[in-house]
DNA sequence: CATACCTCCGTACCCAAGTACGGAGTCAAG
DNA sequence: CTTGACTCCGTACTTGGGTACGGAGGTATG
């Protein structure tokens, strides 16, 4: 138990056990968003159970459509003090995600009548889906 | 009405009939989404009502969610006898429409259910929403 | 001890869809 | 004739989230 022993995983371990690159966890050391535990020159950083659930978190935050800027802002929230605050974060997320839908609804709408019409009508010179869009 | 008079717009009218900048109507040029009418140096190209309509399919279908490579390939269809290619490129964007909006639906759900446990559950020492998240 | 494997770090590159910049030419108005 | 507006072209920069490269060092295994 003297000097430092192999406690902990080294980079390619830790990055593997969450399911990403290693050039990615450099990545977010770089952007701040993991602690840069400057390893000794050669002997390479050493990585805890806590740093992996921070990794956990990390991707998961982004899978559910945060910046990594806004990762890094919910992870500075967790103090036990910014609950609320990192609550308005997600609520405005929420609301992104409801508009980005209902914007793609409009989309889906849009194209089911063009392909509609494309299977309707049957043009002799040019297709009707392309005519559609090409109107001013 | 000699040796070519002032007919068609410059490229400043014509970007903003469309309502885009003159940068971006150079981009698609480059691109091969417009064609380059080599304006003899000094004199400016001219553009007319098709490169409007043309313009306006580009800026139209994109707002669909194509990108321009799926663009330049839409247009290349459009000699009238591609009218069925033309509709698998609309229906597999339509497919890839509603992948996306699966997708978000998830994405509201858990979010959700996060806010909710947010302001349910009062944590003592961390936010509920971030812990959750980092759970491996 | 040799070999393979891992890590270090900095730098550069990738994608898409533009935007910005800068010097030079041209054209119409005052 | 000068000024200002417009255009030309090439090149470089931007954003976001990484990926790739390369040389140098440590470390584990035979």
């Amino acid at each position: 138990m003297a000097h430092v022993p192999t406690s902990g995983m080294l980079i390619g371990t830790f990055a593997a056990a969450v399911g990403v690159g290693i050039e990615t966890v450099r990545y977010y050391e770089r952007r701040g968003l993991l602690p840069t535990s400057v390893a000794e020159r050669g002997r390479g950083r050493r990585y805890d159970a806590s740093a992996v659930s921070r990794l956990t978190f990390i991707k998961a935050a982004q899978d559910l459509g945060f910046s990594l800027d806004e990762v890094g802002a919910l992870l500075r929230l967790n103090d036990g003090r910014h609950c609320g605050e990192t609550r308005q974060l997600a609520e405005s997320k929420l609301r992104a995600v409801r508009q980005k839908r209902e914007a793609l609804l409009k989309i889906d709408h849009a194209l089911s009548l063009l392909i509609e019409q494309c299977g309707t009508t049957r043009a002799t010179d040019h297709c009707p889906l392309i005519a559609a869009l090409s109107a001013t």
